[in-house]
DNA sequence: ATAATACACGAACATACGTTCTGTGTCAAG
DNA sequence: CTTGACACAGAACGTATGTTCGTGTATTAT
């Protein structure tokens, strides 16, 4: 439940300061009863009863019944020390790891032929072909079904996007109003990466380049949409056009 | 003492593989028993016989008494099997660590006004403001000096940069021939982002979009090199132009 | 053959440790 | 004033856990 102040308090912070401390100096928890000692506190349901707000904070973690099994999941340093700094930079550091991300590198993007798509979702770990980006760097929040493609030539340049860059997509066979998709177009016999929006009689696509204009579908059965574009990386390497 | 071969025997080897797996996945160690079941093992002295044995060759260590006090010291990863490679990928997340960098998230590019940059190269560590990008995915391998700032507004789109991106820079004042650099024109108080090329009387400032022509300037001092631009990122939410 | 050693089981033990319950004092809201 | 939430102590409880001991069986060395 709420607690009066929903900040920490000074208890609060005395425990996680040492739970931090013990846990990066001894590599293991503290009891309660070390807890207890350390904040001057006698009685161990006392502690356990810090512990299990603190828990309810997301602060920590622990396991029911067993010793020594916190896990401190946002630590918490002293003034600002040397080693207070230290630890921060690991833990940041530890953050990062959480926050990357491995994508597929499932081929090039080419507007003369169809995307390929990653064969199974157990995706083969290939090193050689991933790409690592930071999670906190993707807009969307649904890790899954993503893929990269590197793009080939210049006829996505009305989407912006040009020869070498990288695009992110998420697998997909629908699109909402205003993302950009990667389509495929019957008639025209081509893959292209549009802006897509769904007009009453017909389907506009919109290229990302404000001085461009539309392209009209009229029938829905002559368009394939293979994916919505996350994210498009541009690695400028010193050639020019 | 030493035992018959120096080397790990099986059990010990899946003591220590246990140990890493256990560690990494529940943030604190076994207890004697787990361990035993773990190895198909009844009694805990044996396992207390075999830790002994582990802290001898220095691969552990624990505290007297101390309930799941064990360190490992060198985790040992088992033979690609899955759980191999879980620790696999975890290590590799660890590499992933080291190739993970932050720049500074210096502020906003707008055409109407120069660049911020970084105020001193001890940046101040702010984890809101910085973007973190995997080593591999950046073409320079300096890392010194890089800094990001977000685009705001249309005005870059020659350069196939569009509101909202995320532009990579590298500090400089100088740039080579077929570099992407920033560049603030005094006679058109801007800034803009073009390919460089000096040519034999003048500068050449070509836009990325190769349907667009370039802009020459004939006076060098009318121009000040802001940075080179090293990558581009794109988050594509799902809003359009 | 004998002894020494490595490997294994199981029970008994002591205690470190998490959990729960009861009681007490404080303080603000009703 | 009463009520109830909150902060705390202490004790009692049950068990999870590390340690020790006695015993047994291979294997190896002497």
């Amino acid at each position: 439940m709420a607690r009066r102040s929903q900040g920490l308090s000074e208890r609060h912070h005395k425990i996680m300061e040492f739970l931090t401390k013990f846990q990066e100096t001894n590599g293991y928890s503290p009891s309660i009863r070390q807890i207890g000692d350390s904040i001057g506190v006698k009685s161990t349901s006392l502690v356990d009863y810090y512990l299990n707000q603190l828990q309810e904070m997301a602060l920590i973690e622990r396991e029911d019944r067993i010793s020594r099994s916190i896990r401190v999941l946002q630590p918490v340093y002293a003034t600002p020390t040397i080693t207070g700094m230290v630890g921060d930079a690991v833990h940041k550091a530890g953050n990062m790891i959480a926050d990357m991300i491995s994508i597929p590198l499932a081929g090039r993007i080419v507007a003369s032929a169809p995307i390929p798509m990653p064969t199974s979702d157990l995706s083969y770990y290939d090193a050689e072909s991933s790409v690592d980006i930071a999670r906190s760097l993707l807009p969307a929040h649904d890790i899954s079904d993503l893929f990269a493609l590197e793009v080939s030539g210049d006829s996505m340049i009305d989407a912006m996007i040009n020869d070498g860059d990288i695009v992110v997509m998420k697998k997909a066979q629908s699109a909402n109003n205003g993302e950009m998709v990667a389509v495929w177009l019957d008639d025209k016999d081509e893959t292209t990466l549009k802006y897509f929006y769904k007009e009453p009689n017909r389907i506009r696509l919109q290229p990302a380049n404000p001085n461009m204009g539309p392209i009209y579908v009229d029938n829905p059965k002559s368009l394939r949409i293979m994916g919505k574009v996350v994210m498009v990386i541009r690695q400028v390497k010193s050639v020019a056009a």
